[in-house]
DNA sequence: GGCAAACACGAGAGATCGCTCGCGTTTCAC
DNA sequence: GTGAAACGCGAGCGATCTCTCGTGTTTGCC
């Protein structure tokens, strides 16, 4: 139950099953008002319109829109832990690299193609405040999950280039992510699995020599 | 009296030095506006604030907001064009892969520290209409050079394998580019050269077997 | 039935932003 | 010098957006 309430001057309203029902029909509605226009070019009257309500309405439930984004981001990260929760649990060693890291991208290609406002919502630049932390939050949870994952084969790296591999596989993820969503059908299962060949081929030197973790170039850096 | 002349074409002004200077002065202000708070944020206003001048004044060089991203970024397109426009032409295929990777990254790298607007136009989602077709025609463009680099190693694989891999590869710059504009110093230099490790470990394996593309896993495809 | 609270409405207040307009100043060709 | 055009200003117009408010309706509880 994710009522919130302000120190001191909003009291918790009772909600009644109609209420419950307006908000996830607005939430609805918001979802896909910020998928086809972003969240700044989104207008609250025209999420309201969607949902079939009356701008009052909507203020009824949420006290601003900043909030109506909140909201759905926390209940999309919520059905994503309940959901994937374990896509990148650290896995057995033994495990072939080829395999987790073709699991997790199934897991969260699928995650994303389910609800293609989570990508409008943490892709956008544009959104203010509160929505920047909680992107920020997710990024390093994940950016965590996935250190967590390298560990298992890479046991004894230095933190500092375990990060950075972490931040790069998800960089890479994002990337590959935005041309999945770019293209339909088999085309769209070409990119998910050029996505993973590139992930693999990326991590699989990193399973062979623990010790040496980035060749260095034997060409000096041009001017 | 003199006739308005709304429609059609508009005849250019003859510009004087201090025009010029004006100009050149408020792409500088939009720049800098654009950078911190991205294009629909920005506010006409504040520009010719930044730049020290009247409202008015702005609009006496530009017809309207749109135009001073088309202007700032067209000039910034030509500056690329101009100082690293080789950096991805086709290159002899005895040169070293690690070679090619790391100078192509490393003058893209410089150009967009040096130019970090660039940066802010081209990521934005929320640039509108004209905007985001210089964006697409650029895309468009890197990718086609890009192709063409790997043709250089990869004479006989099939157009649609080379852009998607061209597609790949620019997917996975951009990405590392966030992540080098997103730290500083000797941290930066790391990911740099992991960007260009992860570029070279996806394009190596392409170079050794030009008739086996895709080594396909032994798990079928998920819908 | 009676009542309070939750729900619903929609006009519009208040704020912001892109852009214009009238008028004054500077520059330049002649 | 003189006139025309480029330059410069800033109040403010019109459009748009977020959010409020007064009022009326529905719901749940006694």
């Amino acid at each position: 139950m994710p009522e919130k309430q302000q120190a001191g001057d909003e009291r918790p309203r009772r909600r009644q099953a109609r209420g419950e029902r307006r908000i996830a029909q607005l939430l609805e509605a918001a979802a896909a008002v910020f998928c086809t226009t972003g969240y700044t070019a989104a207008s609250t009257n025209a999420i309201a319109r969607e949902a079939g309500v009356s701008p009052g309405t909507l203020y009824q439930f949420f006290p601003n829109k900043e909030a109506i984004a909140i909201e759905l981001g926390d209940r999309l990260m919520h059905e994503m832990r309940e959901t994937y929760g374990e896509a990148l649990a650290p896995v057995d060693p033994a495990t072939p690299l080829e395999q987790a890291v073709g699991a997790a991208v199934d897991r969260f290609i699928a995650f994303n193609c389910e609800h293609p406002v989570f990508f409008a919502l943490m892709h956008g630049p544009d959104v203010p405040g509160r929505i920047t932390e909680e992107h920020d939050a997710l990024h390093q949870t994940l950016v965590t999950r996935i250190e967590g994952l390298i560990r298992s084969f890479l046991p004894d790296a230095p933190d500092a280039d375990v990060t950075r591999t972490a931040q790069m596989c998800l960089g890479m993820y994002k990337a590959g992510l935005e041309l999945v969503l770019a293209h339909e059908e088999a085309e769209r299962g070409a990119y998910v699995q050029e996505l993973k060949n590139a992930l693999f081929r990326y991590l699989e030197p990193l399973t062979r020599d623990g010790a040496a973790p980035t060749p260095d170039p034997a060409a000096p850096p041009l001017p």
